[in-house]
DNA sequence: CCGCATCCCCAAAGATACTG
DNA sequence: CAGTATCTTTGGGGATGCGG
């Protein structure tokens, strides 16, 4: 009884940027939501797939405190199915991830753990960036386990990364799982041994894959 | 009784530095405890005193968590008083909190809630470098009711900013709250109405205190 | 199916008291 | 001063169910 009208009010009552920032996106699994959403719209269960553990109720309430705050909206598509996205206000967090990311990547403990596929594909987003490549342009479709991705690199910068179906004809097609991707472009993995033990498939141009999977290295972990 | 050695397990389990990340400075107040020795060392007593609600057995615990993980370490003083200090790894989280307060300060729901003196400094470390000043030099001693801060600016680049007495002579000295100090830089107020009602004073160099603290236009807000 | 709501249970956080 | 002990309250993980 007597529940008000804000629900998720446990803020930290500090007129500080970082904890205001925190009181928004700091709970539990609520930026890991968002990280799922980068790369495109999501529907509440393949949030739910992607977020082992998080019980379909501590979901549903984080979806609704992030589209309280105007992190992300709700959308319906023409077929009836209900998709979250973010806001371009949701979408300004990228840095956030970033530095996250560049941080985490330097832990002194190993990461383990299971990866799903947008890490996979973000971590190519974060850091591509730090290696040294020849100024090419093409198209990529990489498929990995279900989840399906378009690569954009425009003069040897990715220009676009997102959760979607090729629209048109592409350069090249990638079909693995997300570890081995991982491997592959982190360098941790050979792309021939990938491909000569049929973890990793490649349709159309391979040239262009081996340039867009070439080693990038990580910055390199503290401590 | 039974007590395992890792409490904290509450591990997300993904192989994604983003949630690598959080696993380890993602839990409530951790990040907040960061922040207040972004500025310098601070004891148990300090640290619950400028985290309002935080309670003693949580903040116990999350500084002995951050420690295991390397994010901090703890410190005893020739006069015996303990103090808990960022590792080299711990300060490079540095770009995470430039990330989350550059996005939270453009949040489009207004900051409310009490101002601590090291929020109200920190401001300047991370939006400092968005005015055009001319390039002065100035070493400042700032007091905020009881907190003590030396700042150092070098060509009109801010190159020091620490919780500490001053060691050598200052330029100039600056005495008010961290809500006034705040609502200054920012612009909110004006630097002479501020010390017309008496609420900030300026001992030394007054040119160089009004160069610091020249109105410094934050990100604006969304939506 | 998909998008949750409900329920149960345990773990974590808040509040207060107290101790080496 | 620097925490621990204890108690209460809240939040999260897991299973099940139910309406659209």
């Amino acid at each position: 009884m007597g529940r008000e009208a804000m629900v998720g009010t446990r803020s930290y009552g500090q007129a500080c940027p970082v904890a205001h920032a925190l009181d928004m996106v700091g709970e539990r699994w609520a930026l890991l939501i968002v990280r799922e959403l980068r790369l495109g719209p999501r529907r509440y269960v393949d949030l739910q797939a992607n977020l082992p553990g998080i019980g379909p109720s501590v979901l549903a309430q984080r979806l609704r405190d992030l589209e309280a705050v105007g992190v992300l909206r709700r959308r319906t598509l023409p077929m009836g199915t209900r998709v979250y996205e973010l806001t371009e206000w949701g979408g300004e967090l990228e840095p956030v991830f970033t530095a996250l990311a560049t941080w985490g990547v330097r832990s002194p403990v190993p990461l383990t753990g299971v990866l799903t596929a947008d890490p996979a594909m973000l971590g190519l987003r974060t850091f591509f960036g730090e290696g040294r490549r020849p100024p090419w342009t093409a198209t990529y479709h990489v498929r990995l386990e279900g989840d399906s991705y378009v690569v954009r690199v425009v003069d040897g910068r990715l220009v676009e990364l997102a959760r979607d179906e090729p629209r048109g004809p592409v350069d090249a097609t990638v079909e693995t799982t997300p570890a081995t991707f991982n491997r592959v472009w982190t360098g941790a993995e050979a792309i021939d041994d990938a491909i000569g033990e049929g973890r990793l498939s490649v349709h159309g141009d391979e040239r262009a894959v081996r340039r867009l999977l070439a080693p990038t290295a990580l910055p390199e972990a503290a401590e």
